[in-house]
RNA sequence: GCCCGGGUGGUGUAGUCCGGCCCAUCAUGCGGGCCUGUCGAGCCCGCGACCCGGGUUCAAAUCCCGGCCCGGGCGCCA
């Protein structure tokens, strides 16, 4: 019967399994021969005692080298001196395929090696249990993301990647041909999701890429991320704000209970987030960063350097910057009635980190035209938008949340690069 | 893109300041040998490297110039 490492307990004790995995290490020492298998799930000693196994299965041991994958039939022991506290003592090991030597990295880790080694080598680098937990903990927070956001009445929806020129200009985009036309990688899913309110939708959700041509170069940007979007009919910029709150706090709760084993190979101690978030004005963020040396003028975005002393402030918590100058938001942006200078909007952090940011949005075709002009926007290209607001488009919010950041924050990730499988950055183009 | 630091066996490093003592250190790995309870197994023998191009010099891993790449910080990031 095939088992994963992890399934073997004392059920099996005295019985027959079969186990598929790699060769994570071999310990011979001469008349006793140690294998370390590994699968997804962890490990399980196998071991050969040269008059306990047959002889064929012994030479097969001496001669296996690490890394490669192999079958191992065979009785399951009860060992307090094995690892995990049992070990197999195989009556066949095939092996289904050799691995070549040396390795690109050590799996075992015993030499550390360095991203760009690792990044290079990323399918061997994610053998580790330690980085594989990454992915198993992301998969864990895009289930918990989609049945949170389904029970609120969010339908998942996907909009083109491929979009015409044009979209909110600000950040550089990346051309591609199409045809005889030219055209661009997405940046954000922004126009579809609110030409969907006006479809009537009422709630909608987009976990998918987005592409930004910027020529950065940090540990917190990438080329290619993944974004998880809302857009919300008939509320305002507080009401997804709580959306938003909630849904971290339950991404954290679901990680927490369900990830036990992986924030574990990781070392990772989770502690999840309470309710409500703090939140602190543009104004009043502004004020802390000057009272700590870090010049801001109004109006303008904060700097990485005034983000740092307004963590050192606050902590390494997650908190809402809200109110922010309508001249450092997008175009689409509901400045306040009151005080247009200032926008209905807010931005997610935890710490120093932007995790999301959203708005109210201008749902009015007329506010809508003036503010793109305001931008420097033409109109013009825009009409495939602008025409959702013509025939009755709901007022609306939305945001935008970068999965590998929150992922990277919630892991204590170091560079946003570990984040993601396979990262797209200013000079990684492979693998 | 800017500033600073860096690029040495498969991997991670020492050496670079002050050129020769370096046909280059250590660990891990790999190959071989010994070894029946390892768990970073141990012991013995061996293998394997100075990013690319140009320059200075009797002599360059070491100094200078250019390129490529990496790390940190920043900028840019609706």
């Amino acid at each position: 019967m095939r088992k994963w490492t992890s399934e073997i307990g004392d059920e099996d004790v005295g019985r027959d399994v079969t186990v598929y995995g790699w060769i994570h290490e071999v310990r011979d020492l001469g008349g006793l021969i140690f294998l370390i298998l590994r699968d997804r799930e962890g490990f399980i000693q196998v071991t050969l005692p040269r008059k306990k196994v047959p002889p064929d299965t012994f030479d097969v041991a001496k001669k296996v080298k690490r890394e490669s994958v192999v079958k191992v039939v065979g009785i399951v022991k009860r060992e307090p001196k094995a690892p995990q506290g049992y070990e197999i003592t195989p009556r066949v090991i095939e092996v289904l395929n050799e691995s070549v030597v040396p390795l690109p990295l050590e799996v075992t880790e015993k030499v550390p090696a360095e991203l760009d080694t690792r990044l290079d080598h990323r399918f061997m680098d994610l053998r580790k249990p330690r980085i594989q937990a990454i992915f198993r903990i992301r998969h864990n927070i895009l289930q918990s993301v989609r049945n949170f956001l389904s029970e609120h009445g969010f339908i998942e929806v996907n909009t083109p990647k491929i979009v015409s020129t044009a979209t909110e200009g600000g950040t550089e985009l990346f051309p591609i041909s199409y045809f005889e036309k030219e055209a661009f990688l997405n940046q954000s899913p922004q126009l579809y999701k609110q030409i969907l309110m006006a479809s009537g939708f009422d709630r909608v959700f987009e976990i998918a890429p987005i592409f930004r041509a910027e020529e950065h170069n940090t540990t917190r940007h990438l080329n290619e991320a993944i974004s998880i979007d809302i857009e919300m009919s008939f509320t305002d910029h507080h009401g997804v704000m709580k959306i938003l709150e909630g849904l971290i706090v339950r991404v954290y709760e679901d990680v927490f209970e369900r990830c036990e084993k992986f924030l574990k190979w990781m070392d990772v101690e989770l502690e999840i987030p309470s309710l409500p978030f703090e939140r602190i004005r543009y104004d009043e963020a502004v004020e802390i960063a000057e009272k700590r040396g870090e010049e801001v003028p109004w109006g303008e975005d904060l700097t990485t350097p005034a983000l740092k002393v307004l963590a050192e402030e606050i902590g390494d918590i997650h908190y809402f910057i809200v109110d922010w100058p309508t001249e450092c938001k997008p175009f689409y942006a509901m400045p306040y009635k009151e005080n247009p200078k200032v926008c209905r909007s807010f931005d997610l952090m935890k710490g120093a980190l932007e995790l999301a940011s959203g708005t109210q949005r201008i749902h009015r075709y007329n506010e809508l035209v003036e503010s793109m002009r305001a931008k420097g926007l033409n109109p013009d290209g825009f009409e495939f938008y602008l025409e959702a607001f013509r025939y009755g488009m709901p007022p609306h919010s939305g945001w935008g949340l970068g999965l590998e950041r929150l992922l990277m924050s919630m892991l204590n990730l170091k560079n946003i690069r570990e984040a993601t499988l396979f990262p797209r950055d200013r000079h990684r183009l492979t693998p």
